[in-house]
RNA sequence: GCCGCGAUAGCUCAGUUGGUAGAGCGCAUCCAUGGUAAGGAUGAGGUCUCGGGUUCAAAUCCCGAUCGCGGCUCCA
C-alpha cells in the first residue's frame, strides 16, 4: 500500500481523475473533443471542446455521478505504448483532432514544441529529443494519451469535486478555438477535501469586496464605471493612513515628495515608448481650446525624468530620490477588472531613484529595508523573486550593465537577509527587477511591491549627470512602489486582516456607547469626545435608540478596536472601562479603567507607533 | 478583448408551466431607558439594470447594451 499523501501518489491520483473526468464527459457527450488534462495546484483540469454544448454548474453533478460510476467499476488503469505514427493513426480514428495536432507536433519537434503546454504537467517527457513512442492509459472502454503516472485502479483516486468551468483557448492562443476547461479539486481523503473546501469558505468570508460593503469602505457605481471604485469616509481613512505611512517611511529613507499633473501631452509617452507599447490602454483627453491631445497618465516615471532634467546634475547630487503617491489611469480590458485588485484608476505609492551605476546596490538595499519595515508593520511575511534576463535579445541596454546590476540586486537582497529565489527570463525588457511576495494570514501569497531597474528611460530621455572628470554620464533609474497600488494593497490587506484593522489605520479607533440618553451621560460623553479629538483620534459616539446589547453587537460587527460602554457608573467614577477587540488583546488580560485623558493619550501613542497589538 | 454564468427593495436573497412581486436585515415612527453580541409594535421602500423584440399578456422567452462573478489572455 502506498502512502496516500506522498506527493507522487497525489499527483497520480489527480492525473487519473482528469482521465476519468474525460472518460465521463465522453460517455455523456460522445462528440467531445479532448484537449489536455494536466494536474494543477490542489487538483486537475481537462480542456474539452463540446461544440455547441455549453457546460454549466448544473452539469457538474451529472459528470461527478458518471465519474463515480466508473470508479465503482474498479477498473484497472493499463499503460501501453504506441509508436508516434500509430498514435497519430489512433487519434485520427478516434476523431480527436486536438490529440492529432499535438502528436504531429511532438513527432516534428519533440517536446520543445509542446512548451506552451507545459510538458511536465502534461506528463510528457521533458527532453528535447524527438518522440518515438508515446504512452496511453486505458481503463474500461476509454483510452487516452498520457504519460501518467496513474494509480493502479480507479478505486484509488481519493476524494474529488468538480469546481468550475471556464473558457480557455487551445494552447493558450486566442486565435485558436476556445475550449471548456473543467476544473476539479482532489485530495487523498474526504477529510482533506472538506478541509480544503472549508479554507475556500474562509477565504470567501474575507473577500475584500464583501467586507468592503459590510464595513462600509468602498463601492462601485454603474454611473461611474467599471473598475472605478468610490471610497466612503471610512474607506478613505484607510487609504490615506496607508499612503501617509508609505510617504513618511520613504521620507525617512531619503525620498522627497514631488507632484505631477494627471493629464499630459501624449508626446511624453511617445518619447518614453509607452505610447507604442500600451497605446490602446491609455485614456485619451482632448483639448477643446488647442489641438493638443492629452492622455491620463498611466504611470509617473516619464514625469519624474522631467523633474530630474529640470536642472543640470552632478555626480555629487546623486542619488536623487523622488516619491509621489498619485492616481494613474489605465484602460484595462474589461474582463480583467475585479474588486480593488485590478482597477482602472490605481494609486501608486511610486518612487524613482536616479543613481550612478555604482550606487545601485546601496539604493536597492535602502529600498529593501523600507519594504521590510513596511511589511513588518502590516504583519506579513515577505519573500522576493529576483527576475533576471535570459540569453534572448528581447532586452534593451548593454549586457555589462545588466550583469553588474543583477549582481548588485542579489548582493543587496542577501545583505537584507530576505528569503529569495531567482528566475531567469522574468525581467522587464528595460531592466532586472525584484518582486515582493507577501504571505497573508491564511497562507496565500500575493504579489505586492516591486523594485525595478531601468536602463532604457534614462537613454530615451537623454538623462545626464557630470562625472568627476566633467564628462556626461547616464544615470540608472530605479522604480519602486512599496505598497504597489493602494487599491490592490487594500484588497490584500482587507483579506489579510479580515477587516480587523490595526489601531493606527482603523477607520474608527474608539466607539463610545451610551447606556441611555440621560443629560449627565451626554455631558460626560461630550467631554470624552473632546479629549479624543484633542488627541487626534477617530472617536465616534453611539447614542442611538437601540438596546445596549444591540449597540455592542453593532460595534463588534464593525470591528472597532476599542469601545467603552458609558453609563451612570462611569459618570460617578470618572473612569472608562475599556473593551478591546478580541484579536488585539494580549493574553486575554482585561484592560484597565482609564480616565478619558489617559485613555486617549494611550491610544494616540499606539496609533503613532503603528503597533499591531493593544498594550492597554 | 474572449468563453461561461448572473443582475428582483439600501443589503442578502426567494419568486412554480409567461397572468405586473415576497422574506430577513437596514431605514422611519411609536412604546420600552437599557450594563457587555440582536427588546417590542407599526410603517415606508421595487418602471423586477437599461433598450429593443415575441405574445392578448413578460421579472419570467429571444436579441443587444451596461454592470458583476469565474476563468483564458494581458499586466508598464
Amino acid at each position: 500500500m502506498t502512502n496516500q499523501n506522498d506527493p507522487e501518489n497525489l499527483f497520480a491520483m489527480r492525473h487519473s481523475l482528469a482521465h476519468i473526468m474525460a472518460d465521463a464527459v465522453t460517455h455523456l457527450w460522445p462528440d467531445a473533443k479532448l484537449g489536455v488534462g494536466p494536474v494543477v495546484e490542489n487538483g486537475f483540469y481537462y480542456d474539452i471542446d463540446l461544440g455547441e454544448t455549453k457546460l454549466s454548474e448544473s452539469d457538474f453533478k451529472k459528470i461527478e455521478k458518471e465519474m463515480r460510476r466508473i470508479i465503482n467499476q474498479k477498473q484497472d488503469f493499463v499503460r501501453s505504448e504506441k509508436s508516434i505514427d500509430d498514435a497519430i493513426a489512433w487519434a485520427d480514428a478516434a476523431k480527436q483532432p486536438y490529440k492529432t495536432e499535438l502528436l504531429n507536433d511532438l513527432k516534428r519537434a519533440g517536446t520543445t514544441i509542446a512548451k506552451d503546454l507545459d510538458a511536465a504537467e502534461l506528463g510528457l517527457p521533458s527532453d528535447d529529443s524527438a518522440i518515438e513512442t508515446v504512452s496511453f492509459y486505458t481503463n474500461g472502454d476509454f483510452t487516452d494519451l498520457c504519460r501518467g503516472p496513474h494509480v493502479a485502479n480507479t478505486t484509488e483516486v481519493g476524494a474529488f469535486k468538480i469546481m468550475r468551468v471556464a473558457g480557455a483557448y487551445w494552447r493558450g492562443n486566442e486565435n485558436n478555438p476556445q475550449m471548456q476547461r473543467l476544473y476539479g479539486v482532489a485530495f487523498a481523503t474526504k477529510d482533506e477535501l472538506d478541509e480544503y473546501l472549508q479554507r475556500l469558505e474562509e477565504a470567501k468570508k474575507r473577500d475584500h469586496r464583501k467586507l468592503g460593503r459590510e464595513l462600509d469602505l468602498f463601492g462601485f457605481s454603474d454611473l461611474v464605471g467599471a473598475g472605478l471604485p468610490i471610497f466612503t469616509p471610512r474607506g478613505t481613512v484607510l487609504r490615506e493612513e496607508l499612503s501617509r505611512y508609505s510617504n513618511e517611511l520613504r521620507e525617512n529613507y531619503g525620498f522627497a515628495k514631488v507632484w505631477t499633473p494627471h493629464i499630459t501631452k501624449h508626446e511624453l509617452y511617445e518619447k518614453s515608448g509607452h505610447w507604442a507599447k500600451f497605446g490602446d490602454e491609455l485614456f485619451l483627453v482632448k483639448s477643446q481650446e488647442t489641438s493638443d491631445q492629452f492622455v491620463m497618465k498611466p504611470m509617473n516615471c516619464p514625469h519624474h525624468t522631467r523633474i530630474y532634467a529640470s536642472q543640470s546634475r552632478s555626480y555629487r547630487d546623486l542619488p536623487i530620490r523622488y516619491l509621489e503617491t498619485t492616481t494613474d489611469y489605465r484602460d484595462e480590458k474589461s474582463g480583467e477588472l475585479g474588486g480593488l485588485s485590478r482597477v482602472r484608476a490605481l494609486t501608486q505609492d511610486d518612487s524613482h531613484v536616479f543613481a550612478r551605476p555604482d550606487q545601485i546596490e546601496d539604493e536597492i538595499e535602502n529600498l529593501l529595508n523600507a519594504a521590510g519595515e513596511l511589511y513588518r508593520t502590516v504583519d506579513m511575511k515577505l519573500r522576493v523573486r529576483l527576475s533576471y534576463r535570459d540569453d534572448s535579445d528581447a532586452y534593451l541596454g548593454n549586457r555589462e550593465l545588466w550583469d553588474s546590476a543583477q549582481k548588485q540586486l542579489r548582493n543587496a537582497v542577501e545583505k537584507a537577509g530576505l528569503d529569495f529565489f531567482e528566475q531567469d527570463g522574468e525581467a522587464a525588457f528595460y531592466g532586472p527587477k525584484i518582486d515582493f511576495m507577501a504571505t497573508d494570514a491564511i497562507g496565500r501569497e500575493h504579489q505586492v511591491a516591486t523594485v525595478q531597474l531601468d536602463f532604457v528611460q534614462p537613454e530615451r530621455f537623454e538623462l545626464e549627470y557630470s562625472g568627476d572628470d566633467g564628462s556626461a554620464q547616464m544615470p540608472v533609474m530605479i522604480h519602486c512602489a512599496l505598497l504597489g497600488s493602494i487599491e490592490r494593497f487594500l484588497s490584500v490587506f482587507i483579506e489579510h486582516t479580515a477587516g480587523k484593522f490595526p489601531i493606527w489605520c482603523a477607520p474608527e479607533q474608539l466607539r463610545i456607547i451610551l447606556v441611555n440618553d440621560d443629560e449627565s451621560l451626554r455631558k460626560f460623553a461630550g467631554d470624552v469626545m473632546t479629549a479624543g479629538r484633542e488627541n487626534g483620534l477617530r472617536v465616534t459616539l453611539d447614542d442611538s435608540n437601540n438596546s445596549v446589547g444591540k449597540k455592542i453587537r453593532n460595534c463588534e460587527t464593525a470591528k472597532v478596536p476599542y469601545s467603552v460602554v458609558l453609563g451612570e457608573r462611569e459618570v460617578e467614577s470618572g473612569k472608562l472601562p475599556l473593551r478591546v477587540r478580541g484579536d488585539l488583546a494580549v493574553d486575554g488580560r482585561p484592560a484597565n479603567d482609564f480616565t478619558p485623558e489617559q485613555l486617549m493619550k494611550s491610544i494616540a501613542n499606539e496609533a503613532r507607533a503603528r503597533v499591531s497589538k493593544s498594550s492597554l
